[in-house]
DNA sequence: ATAATTTGACCGCA
DNA sequence: TGCGGTCAAATTAT
């Protein structure tokens, strides 16, 4: 993801930072994420039978959610050590059964930096990938997914990921690890400069507002990395601020640095995601994804997901 | 025709 | 020796 490319997870880039300055931005990472659970949680009760509302708030929620563990886990592995599988915020509504989040067993390199998280959009990273291999997993239900950068031949960009379902239902959670960085410097996705999308992804935008959330969701994200980088790089802004903010003050802080971001309003510019009354399913929400973000078909191989003539188990 | 995905085979590590 | 990661030919999609 951008943080990934923007923060330099493979380690250096974070010595500009005290340790207090460190311990203050995970502890507020880690009250954020635990305030957006409880946000999601709220918002889904009162959203609840809203179809589209529903989907739409449970979406924007989740990849907050997706944010600020990706920068907790950024956060807590410099030497890019693998966080401990943990997501409080996310363990309620992916409920994995334990198997499924052993780690990896890339242990022979351990030293390759990773991110690991859960999110119900694996391709909704701002990367373009390839998917290069799947394999069944012993002891899990479904089987793993092996992705490098599109950009991998082109420009010799390493960065890859596993994607590996890890909680069926209405709304499937998906494991996703990555390695190594992104040495393309491509992301598919600047909010800012439409025109640098590829033509495939602009001409299959054909779902009124799907843009503008999923621009709100890149935005947010953004402005989550952007003020980690702002504070890690200790600018002048941050210093201003009281040793010890509150998450209020902090969200000020972010106003105040940030553009006016875009306030998120689940109501507003809905998508037309389709909610076929059992949830959102996990193949409308990757046609959706996928157009937004990867142009043409992506499969998963997952059964029930056609074309291809499914998994060999 | 070209690009992307699928999937069985192969390889290296524990 | 088994498992996980990658390769590459075959297949499918655009």
């Amino acid at each position: 993801m951008q943080a990934q490319s923007r923060l330099g997870v493979s380690g250096g880039g974070m010595s500009s930072a005290s340790d207090a300055e460190l311990e203050a931005v995970i502890r507020e990472l880690t009250r954020g994420r635990q305030l957006t659970a409880r946000l999601r949680a709220e918002a889904l009760r009162v959203l609840r039978g809203q179809g589209q509302a529903e989907a739409t708030a449970a979406l924007i929620l989740q990849e907050v959610s997706r944010a600020f563990t990706v920068c907790l886990n950024i956060m807590g592995s410099p030497a890019g050590a693998p966080p401990p599988p943990e997501m409080p915020g996310l363990a309620a509504a992916a409920a994995a059964p334990p198997f499924l989040l052993a780690p990896p067993r890339r242990n022979r390199e351990d030293s390759i930096p990773r991110v690991q998280t859960v999110t119900p959009s694996p391709h909704y990273d701002g990367y373009q990938w390839r998917k290069y291999g799947q394999k069944r997993i012993t002891k899990t239900h479904y089987p793993r997914c092996y992705y490098r950068c599109s950009f991998h031949r082109e420009r010799g960009c390493r960065a890859t990921k596993q994607v590996q379902q890890c909680s069926g239902g209405d709304q499937p959670q998906y494991l996703v690890i990555y390695f190594y960085d992104h040495t393309c410097d491509t992301a598919a996705w600047e909010p800012e400069a439409p025109a640098n999308r590829p033509a495939a992804t602009v001409r299959r935008l054909d779902l009124p507002g799907a843009a503008l959330l999923d621009e709100r969701g890149v935005q947010e994200e953004q402005v989550l990395v952007s003020t980690l980088a702002c504070v890690l790089g200790g600018q002048q802004q941050f210093h201003q601020a009281p040793p010890a903010p509150d998450a209020a003050a902090t969200s000020a802080a972010i106003a105040v640095n940030e553009d006016p971001a875009p306030v998120v309003d689940a109501a507003a510019g809905m998508p037309r995601l389709d909610v076929d009354g059992v949830g959102l399913d996990v193949m409308d929400y990757e046609d959706v994804a996928g157009e937004l973000c990867f142009g043409d078909g992506d499969s998963y191989g997952l059964p029930g997901s056609g074309g291809g003539g499914g998994l060999p188990f």
